[in-house]
DNA sequence: CATGAATGAGTTTTCATTCAT
DNA sequence: AATGAATGAAAACTCATTCAT
């Protein structure tokens, strides 16, 4: 692990790297605020595991609360590029909305520390993500994408049910989201872990035959 | 302090009652974790809007973590008590479907504040649910009330798509907990307030839909 | 457990008989005390090991100080019951000293639990002990018992030593009780256990051994 | 203490100044610590005796056990370095063990508080001390300065009993301890303050004679 | 005599934040 | 830009003791 050239490399990495330091705090307060909540996360904590010092979080953020915040909106900043990559134009209505659902399912699958971090912002009724307007009140393009196909399902027939585009958002995360961020105590009272491997696959195409039967009947 | 008569009555119960202090103190604690959370809630506050004082939780319930546990108790206990008073058997399938999401809608819309402990206790793993085996552990009488309603469904043909008791919870759950529980970013982010009275209706509406298509698509 | 007739013999012998409650509970309180100090000892757990409750510690012994001075008292008052028991009169005086050296060291051998009191006392020193003038501060029986071994050894010319009764015993105390009450610094800091089984012999042998060579010698 | 021009200093120096603040803190915490044990020593009591506040004894030792264990850890630092300084290889053996019985005693005698930490630190089973492997659990250079004695004594055939350095120190210690540590109870019990300064010199005499009596008998 | 409930005052511990360098 | 030291306010928890029945 050490020998003699890395560690000038390390030193030198380790200073003057505004933005990496920040970055790194970032990362480190992601996790201890997913996994402790805001109240839970400790400072102190967060400050241990990074290389730079506590007096940092203060310079950089303000506060535990700036910290938080900026958690939150890296967290958004996220998932909304990851969003903006989905491509299902080439897809009939059908295939697409099916496409979309599995698409939001893998997302929260592969980040709970992400579900995490909602489900304890809603806890606190999104006071700090209230504040940060740029980034967030924007209409998120999840959105479009679904009035898109949607239209799309309407001019082929395939759709048959009037559905508000935000309101099959949320039929799609509502189940998705489920999953991940009650797992524990479901898990606790059914004995079912939502969230096992054997079922993976079973409830990825739930999502999918669900959200297709709601727009397919009327 | 005392009034006439009534006073003595008051007076009187105001002390060795332990039933009404644990249910007293339940009941403050209840609203003060379920608002901060369990790492936000204190102790302190609780004790401040109660008769009795700090000592009597310790005395009680050992500690805030047992304050807590006994919480979840009486909150799971008490919603396992409205579950077990539904009824649907002289409905037919669909209808019945139909009234379990609808009745599962108007519960969640009702106890938000049920909802929020949950989400607060996944986030710390169920940890303290775990603890409460005798109650909690036991399959949830939901179940039962939703495989009665499949079979049928399926002896009379209406139902088409061969589905889990427990997923099918799952579906109506994910719904009505996302909106109860996520209503606040999503509000942020989307600009609707999945609570509103306005919409109250349609998203009942929309829940029995969602199931009732689900369950007659093959 | 339970059985009809077994019953009835616990009730009975349960109540009424102060005398019983009242050693049970200094038996209690002597294990608590000597195991956790004054300060460290917890009338609660005291009384949860009762079968009485907390009341009757303060209705039989006023409260906390009151029960450890009578745990004091009771622990002096039966070693000096083995003290007057001692009966060396019938040994030349070199056998005598010898024997009153071995039963000492016997004596605390299997009293560490005085001996842990006695520490705690000094620690405290001896406040609560000092309230017991009836039975304590008599001049403890040990001392004749030397100085009629000394007044012998005199006679016999076998003591050529001129030794305070007194003196005489800090010197055999001295040894004996250091061995049971630093027992665990010293196995510590010198890796070896005074009180080991291996090494008992040994050192009864030795207190004796330097008792009889310190009055011996001139 | 000092003079005119130092007065600065001292207000300079009183902040940021980490190693006078800890030892500041253990100056204080040994005296509440030896004055009222363990349980009954306070953190608060601590504190406010101190330039700093209670919180600098949770930052520099972790909270009330590490403090504790602090103290002893300094003070069994301290009388190790006193031992070191025992230079008796210009004397015979026998005045040589005189020496170190008398120099024991001294160091008994005027360090009382240290005793008392080493009967709280018994009292609880030396839980503390175990956890200081690095300083105490060496071979304490007392032992082998005996040793050499003892050698040499065999060598000039002045000591005819064959003992044990271990043991040696006991019978020393045993002594002198006892007459510090079990003076309260002692005093309460025989009317004799062992400590007295008119039995300092007979006590201080006794235990060279008493040692070297042993050692010279066989 | 007996007992579970109750309590005030303390006691340890924690935490976000700021200071001096 | 960086850092170890420092801190006040608050939070959790404890304990001997008393009360009402």
């Amino acid at each position: 692990m050490p020998g003699p050239p890395v560690a000038q490399d390390t030193v030198s990495v380790r200073r003057r790297d505004p933005a990496r330091t920040q970055n790194e705090i970032l990362e480190v307060a992601t996790r201890e605020f997913a996994e402790r909540g805001y109240s839970g996360g400790r400072v102190d904590e967060i400050a241990a595991q990074t290389r730079t010092t506590k007096r940092m979080i203060y310079y950089y953020f303000g506060g535990k609360e700036g910290l938080f915040t900026a958690v939150l909106q890296r967290a958004y900043g996220r998932i909304r590029a990851l969003e903006q990559q989905v491509d299902v134009d080439h897809l009939d209505p059908e295939a697409a909305i099916r496409r979309v659902a599995e698409l939001t399912f893998d997302h929260h699958e592969s980040h709970p520390d992400f579900i995490r971090l909602v489900s304890i912002e809603n806890t606190h009724r999104a006071e700090h993500l209230k504040k940060l307007d740029g980034l967030a009140r924007l209409n998120r393009p999840a959105i479009s994408v679904l009035e898109d196909i949607l239209t799309r399902g309407y001019q082929t027939g395939v759709f048959r049910r009037n559905v508000d585009a935000i309101d099959l958002h949320m039929l799609i995360s509502g189940f998705c989201v489920f999953r991940v961020a009650n797992r524990y105590t479901f898990q606790t009272i059914f004995g079912r872990d939502m969230m096992s491997n054997r079922l993976r696959r079973r409830y990825r195409q739930l999502v999918g035959d669900m959200v297709v039967s709601y727009l397919t009947t009327d």
